[in-house]
DNA sequence: CTTCTTTTTGTAAGCGCTTCCATAATAAAT
DNA sequence: ATTTATTATGGAAGCGCTTACAAAAAGAAG
């Protein structure tokens, strides 16, 4: 490897001067400058991040903590395209992500994901897909590192969320004008996002004039299609079923339709149903999924714009909640009454 | 942040005293080192990653090439979880894995992917998912850093890769053994593992006596189920349209399903389908489909454990092939004919 | 031709850590 | 008691880079 070194000797000037015409300081002079520049290309110079890292205490590299129940947010349909989304987005601006985690790295036995980020010096992290209440991620949000949340609101701290509010009264107002008025709604486990989409889904009904048995709302794991399936099963037992269900995302549809189709009923002449996500195979089955799909492309892109102004920016960066809207895709697994 | 420096104030020694004792060296005094120990312990010490590596070459972080056609391996199912095996168990191993691309980090205008791995000193390079003659591609695969490869077998290079040859033979042998004859393919673009399916499809049809017209082999992209819909329509339209199809992956059978669902036919009592992968939604709808399961698991695993070694032990690292098995999906929609 | 600015280059310290080598302390052997 | 072997600790250099500051060179002004 090249080092600077290397290139004031080629140069015949001092490190330091080598140092400032590459990094494009003020103070040199025009042709010493390209002449050090055009060395180093030459001679395939690259700048070591750990050697720069030390003496700035920058590292142009974003932690990303990213681990929900199953701990695989990798192979969580929405959160691995905000990851995807957020990747590009950073990169663009010349950062590099790497995994938070709690396995001590470089042979240290353990590490709490604040002092993982202490030890590799991350200037920033995204938080998402993950267990907000987890002391740890308390911990990590309540520290001086620049943080943006992706769906889970703490106090001052950036936080970009999916619209759920609105895109659950999108919905409901959708289901509600095909002219449905038995709607029965599986929620996901408790989360902010939950309760977000649970509220807007009572006060939507409500504001719509839907009676709402209490034996309509149910809840489910996410993205557990044999309990989707079997809660679906008691919703078409009840002695009045819904027209209707909602899942608690597109991946649960999965079960309903299955214990739907195993029952001898059609979709969505008999039933209607819609998920919520809008994951890209919903798209490519017969009948397609009727749901919400959240812009997860949004969502990471703001992340990371947000990040790295608060990294780049800290003073002027507004601490802000940012909600990004969703899109309403029809399908057809939602009929006319 | 408090540094070896602090430790050594506190406790009276010098800092080469306290290195040795928070590394284990043996030449320190156990009553030393466990003073030394508790110490730092108290004062929250950790490790300055960058430090470390600048002295001793080493990062303990590896680098993840991931990019597939669409730019964006995180959200292909496959890979995906190839991926999370592989980070599950290089992190148990003390490792991070941070994402390899073009684009320059740290202010840098751009880099190749060589020149990324140097500029972060990755310690070895994990490569998947990717257009294997991308030039850049060759450079890294040439330089002298451990590197390993999943999918794609390069010489003196360690290589982990899926059964695609035993896998596409069972799965034929299981459609020959449910009575089928006439058995398409659509296989995926050029790849190694297209090839190794390809080849293995052709071999095992032949030493099961099959016939094979040449309509019966077509090609269409992975994953692009509008371009498998298509075929997938040609083929049933020929005038001995095969009784079952093979797709190249799990995700274009959708599209199958769609364009043999639009003709008014069942599956599997009028048309039988195969996939390849694995993916979970395969096993959660109505008609779980046939398919080969790739094992992304031990892929993920043996990945890690082999570039580990290699990074830790480079010469009594064997450098070899893993060929990893998968596992048939009976499934439903393959019927007995 | 001084003196004062302005511009350009160099010196040196230090970021936090590891490691070679020297020195000091202790124990063992003669 | 003296030499030798053993163990414990410290000094110092240096990994590759940035940056405050000093110094030198060049130009402007008196």
């Amino acid at each position: 490897m090249v080092s600077m070194k290397d290139i004031s000797i080629a140069c015949g000037v001092s490190v330091a001067t080598v140092s400032k015409a590459l990094n494009d300081h003020g103070d040199i002079g025009k042709e010493t400058k390209e002449r050090i520049r055009r060395i180093a290309k030459e001679m395939g110079y690259l700048p070591n991040a750990m050697a720069r890292a030390l003496k700035t205490n920058r590292t142009y590299n974003i932690g990303v903590l990213f681990v929900d129940e199953a701990q695989s947010g990798l192979t969580h349909d929405y959160f691995s395209q905000v990851l995807d989304s957020f990747k590009r987005a950073v990169e663009a601006k010349g950062y590099d992500i790497t995994f938070l985690n709690k396995g001590g790295a470089g042979g240290l036995s353990q590490m709490s994901y604040l002092e993982h980020c202490h030890y590799r010096g991350f200037d920033g992290v995204m938080i998402a897909c993950v267990d907000f209440y987890d002391p740890q991620v308390l911990e990590l949000v309540r520290s001086d590192i620049p943080v943006v949340t992706v769906d889970h609101l703490f106090d001052n701290r950036i936080n970009i969320t999916s619209d759920n509010v609105g895109g659950m009264e999108r919905l409901v107002r959708y289901i509600y004008e095909k002219g449905h008025r038995r709607i029965a709604y599986i929620h996901g486990a408790d989360s902010s996002v939950t309760q977000a989409r649970l509220t807007s889904f009572y006060r939507t009904a409500e504001l719509l004039g839907l009676k709402l048995p209490s034996e309509y709302v149910r809840e489910a794991p996410y993205r557990d299609t044999g309990m989707a399936g079997q809660v679906t099963g008691e919703l078409l037992e009840l002695k009045k079923p819904p027209t209707c269900i909602l899942y608690p995302d597109d991946f649960s549809c999965f079960g309903g339709i299955t214990t739907i189709k195993s029952r001898g009923l059609r979709i969505p002449e008999d039933i209607s149903i819609a998920g919520y996500d809008g994951i890209r195979i919903g798209r490519h089955i017969e009948t397609p999924l009727t749901t919400l799909r959240q812009d997860t492309t949004s969502l990471g892109f703001q992340a990371a714009e947000k990040l790295v102004s608060l990294i780049e920016h800290p003073k002027t960066t507004l601490i802000e909640q940012v909600v990004i809207k969703g899109e309403l895709y029809p399908g057809k697994t939602v009929g006319d009454i």
